[in-house]
DNA sequence: CTGAAAGCGCTTACAG
DNA sequence: CTGAAAGCGCTTACAG
């Protein structure tokens, strides 16, 4: 046989129809194919190597077994990690997985969907704008870290938690005037982390917060930490949105003569690659990218089924390195309230 | 109407047949159909919204439009904007892209691929030993960034080159006595530049070359560049296969305390995010991964045409930072050759 | 418990 | 220049 078997041809070969065959291998024979017609239907697949023709299936089911992964970009390790995590999920429910790469530049109109559009069964869509998706009405959709408020079901980090953190940990080292580089990216998550900062810093008896916003890249950031760093009672722990600031961070307190941790504490968000091979260190809350990627397949999975996924939250996790250590007593003495 | 339109309710619309409808759609009409027939097939199709079933046309043809681009992992930034490249040019020709990771301590056995293979029509295969597609003869297949000396077409970069220019610039500078901060990784393109550093080296007069393995990780490359700093004679230039080793690198310039450049300079390859990121910034070699990607989907979308495409090298491009600086005459004077 | 038949939506000879 | 028909490989009522 020069050609793939076909249903058909395992059918010959044990002796029995089509439907059979298709009763057997889709597990649904209990109760109306003998055992022993089962496994001769089996053995002859395994025989002949049969693999069904995915084509032909979603022909006649209408659906696929086909999700797109909408990211704002693959060239960030993050979503390269989302992405390994839900492709794992979908291939142990024989489902594969397509990325769709949207820059947050990109509009609903130019969107690259044109095609894929209509060759899946469901979206599981990252770090987007909620009505970034308008153009999808009626294909079921989950969000990851967006909005937990929105109408499809979500998985976030709890970067809340993690800001509180990272907070808890500084004050406790005797941190009092913090800055935040924050991103300038319209982001659920950005937000998020803003005012949970905001929030924290407020919870700590005579803690100060000054901020600076810069794109997500390491030049915007350093100019945006050299403003933070550059009038009198300067900051003594600056919190970044994200690892790569934190590198932008780093350099602007190398250009002041800051020496990290001594004279400046950093924060990052994220763990990526980057954040071991700053030096020294970078203290950050690691997110589990890969982890966010599954749980959102598995709630896009019971989507499909019918089921109504509720929205979780991931927990983060404080990694401390060595950007960040105890509040040099004294250092810029400016005004900012004192504290012993 | 509530469901999605078929070519048939084109028909209708168009008071025409199915055939028709398939013929003007496929753009196969020119001489056998009206142009006003043509016209108001087009004119119905839009006005429905009509869009193939990719499924039906897939089992039809007996192709499905959809390539896997087989990648070591898609956590690093490179392989990311490979996907990309490739994505964006099988878009343009109506095909989708799956992404496979596959770690390279994986082997044929437990592969991945299990359920896709049946749904694609090529792969396209990014910095992966040979043999590894063993289990995929007569599936068409482009390989990315490996040996060119194999059967498949190839796209590579210009590693050779890549490695003279790095050489010449820091020959330039001085430098005679070079380390090699190389990739114990097994990959074609890892040995490539193991020797094009070597030759290029041996053609510089007095010039000597030691060198030290370690994994593609910030941590392990710190401690192979830390024995290749602790002997006599020490080098005065690191040449590293990968920006992520010239993380390491510089860690151990610090360890040792060496100041980079002025006591000595440090290369890496690849140009990803690392490369600014790092103090001072790192000079390289640019490889444009997304262009790779483009490339070989390229070259894979005519071999499925039917052609016959030749392999090719993509040139990588020097981008002088502040890694590199003039060699400091004395220091550590030890044996090796002299030079003035 | 098992099989014959219909049909998912397309494309392509084939007949007119 | 245009249409009727066949068939890609499945799955699922339906009949026995």
């Amino acid at each position: 046989m020069t050609s793939r078997p076909t249903s058909r041809d395992v059918a010959k070969a044990a002796g029995v129809s089509q439907s059979t065959v298709s009763l057997v291998l889709g597990g649904k024979w209990s109760g109306r194919v003998s055992p022993a017609t089962a496994a001769a239907v089996q053995d002859a697949a395994e025989r002949l190597g049969y693999r069904p023709n995915r084509a032909a299936r979603s022909l006649r089911l209408g659906s696929t077994r086909t999700v797109m992964l909408v990211v704002p970009t693959l060239t960030a390790p993050f979503f390269g990690a989302v992405y390994e995590g839900a492709a794992r999920v979908a291939a142990q429910h024989g489902f594969g997985v397509v990325a769709y790469p949207w820059p947050e530049h990109a509009g609903p109109a130019d969107s690259p969907f044109a095609a894929p559009h209509e060759a899946i069964d469901g979206i599981l869509a990252s770090s987007l704008a909620e009505d970034a998706l308008s153009g999808f009405a009626g294909t079921p959709v989950v969000m990851l870290d967006s909005d937990p408020a929105a109408e499809a079901p979500t998985v976030v980090f709890g970067v809340e938690d993690g800001m509180r953190v990272i907070v808890d940990h500084l004050a406790g080292l005797g941190h009092r005037r913090f800055g935040h580089l924050a991103s300038s990216i319209d982001q659920w998550t950005f937000h998020a982390r803003g005012r949970a900062l905001a929030d924290a810093v407020a919870a700590v008896p005579g803690a100060t917060l000054v901020r600076e916003d810069a794109a997500l890249d390491v030049a915007d950031a350093k100019d945006a930490a050299l403003r933070l760093l550059g009038g009198p009672g300067r900051p003594t722990a600056l919190v970044c949105d994200d690892d790569v600031m934190s590198a932008g961070a780093y350099k602007a307190a190398r250009a002041r003569g800051l020496e990290i941790p001594r004279d400046l504490s950093v924060t990052g968000f994220d763990d990526v690659l980057l954040a071991a091979a700053l030096e020294p260190e970078l203290t950050t809350v690691r997110l589990p990218a890969d982890e966010l990627g599954a749980a959102g397949m598995d709630a896009l999975l019971r989507l499909l089924e019918g089921e109504r996924p509720g929205s979780l939250s991931l927990p983060g996790e404080l990694v401390v390195r060595g950007s960040t250590g105890p509040a040099a007593v004294g250092a810029a003495p400016v005004h900012g309230p004192l504290h012993g």
